[in-house]
DNA sequence: TCTGGGGTCCTAGGACCC
DNA sequence: TCTGGGGTCCTAGGACCC
């Protein structure tokens, strides 16, 4: 029996779930984002397969969209109705005999485990899931994390893809650096700088120049990254919140001090719901804000002791916003709340090992 | 085209202490 | 008077992911 990582991708997870209650909608181009209204500042969250073939993709300004395809039909994001079907295609992963299972967000989960004929474990998991909940799912088989993660945008849709150490090189070998999870357009730039553009290339770089471009730690990961090596293990440790925060986006822009205040306030009060439900007051206060048109800042501060109190929270913030002396009209406030580590601290301690709050 | 909201982690540099 | 080397704590800011 061989040790195998799986990385279960759910297809267009948030159109698929509005799909299983508007069937009427299916074939359609579907595009789930904001609270529906393509006229509003949001952006998409998910297009449906049909809606990606007008050039609708994640991220993408709900006004950008309906441009693309004024023909699309645009839902409001449902959240409780999605964590509902995620913890549902969560728990069959979990009820898979032999596996173990680690979350990476709602939508994914790594899967380890042992099989002599992986490609029919693969499609033993699609099949559960579906008949559990309706839902198609894409499968990277890998024997790393990075492997099997990256091999599942080559299954994609409901399909199965294998990368291991044995085709890696010929399979992702000339492709840029951004192909890989965890090099974005940033780091990419910089590689670039270096003489690095390919995948191979980065595979092969020694780790000097990388250390010196990037620090002691992320250079060598980035290295590591390129040659598909991660974890050969699934981790299944419960996560537990570093912070809880909420931010928003004004339709229009905050312009006076009351309304600055107001607004904070009313943040302030989301974050201490949510640390109070994990039992964890608040340490440090983080604050971030986008002048228009589009300038963003973030800020941090130590409380002089933990706190509940929406009150300091917000009035922290404000100070942290008042001490920038930057008066532009705002388009967005966010306040974060980083908790008290539990007992014992955090397990797994911090790392490079990318692991998303689900 | 005009850019959400939820997160995590790393690095640099200053202040301070011994 | 000017100075080393090690350490911790804190803030600012960058980068990435779904």
């Amino acid at each position: 029996m061989t040790r195998w990582v799986l990385h279960v991708d759910m297809d267009q997870f948030l159109a698929a779930v509005e799909l299983l209650r508007r069937p009427e909608l299916v074939g359609l181009p579907v595009v789930v984002g904001g609270r529906g209204d393509p006229t509003e500042r949001a952006v998409v969250s998910t297009a449906s397969y049909e809606a990606r073939e007008f050039g609708i993709r994640s991220g993408m300004p709900l006004k950008a969209a309906v441009r693309r395809c004024p023909d699309a039909v645009f839902l409001p994001v449902d959240f409780p109705v999605y964590e509902a079907a995620s913890a549902q295609v969560m728990q069959t992963l979990r009820d898979f005999p032999g596996a173990t299972v680690q979350l990476l967000g709602w939508d994914e989960a790594f899967v380890g485990i042992d099989s002599d004929d992986v490609e029919a474990t693969a499609r033993a998991i699609q099949a559960a899931v579906l008949a559990a909940t309706d839902l198609h799912c894409s499968v990277g088989i890998g024997d790393t994390t990075v492997r099997a993660k990256n091999a599942t945008d080559f299954g994609k849709p409901r399909g199965i893809f294998r990368l291991t150490r044995d085709n890696w090189l010929e399979v992702m070998g000339h492709r840029p650096t951004t192909a890989l999870w965890g090099v974005g357009k940033r780091i990419a730039e910089r590689l670039a700088a270096l003489g690095i553009r390919t995948v191979a290339e980065l595979a092969a770089a020694p780790d000097e120049p990388l250390v010196a471009e990037f620090g002691p730690n992320t250079g060598p990961h980035i290295g590591r990254l390129g040659r598909g090596l991660g974890a050969t293990t699934v981790d299944d440790t419960p996560w537990v919140a570093r912070a809880h925060g909420h931010e928003t986006t004004y339709q229009q822009n905050l312009v006076t001090p009351e309304e600055i205040a107001a607004a904070v306030r009313v943040l302030a009060e989301q974050v201490v719901e949510a640390i109070r439900a994990e039992d964890r007051p608040c340490i440090r206060v983080h604050l971030k804000v986008r002048f228009a048109p589009f300038f963003t800042v973030t800020r941090v501060r130590k409380l002089a002791e933990p706190t509940y109190d929406p009150a300091v929270i917000a009035d922290t913030a404000l100070a942290l916003l008042l001490k920038m002396e930057d008066d532009r009209p705002i388009r967005l406030l966010g306040v974060r709340a980083e908790m008290v580590p539990p007992e014992g601290g955090y397990d797994p301690p911090r790392s490079h090992g990318r692991r998303g709050a689900p």
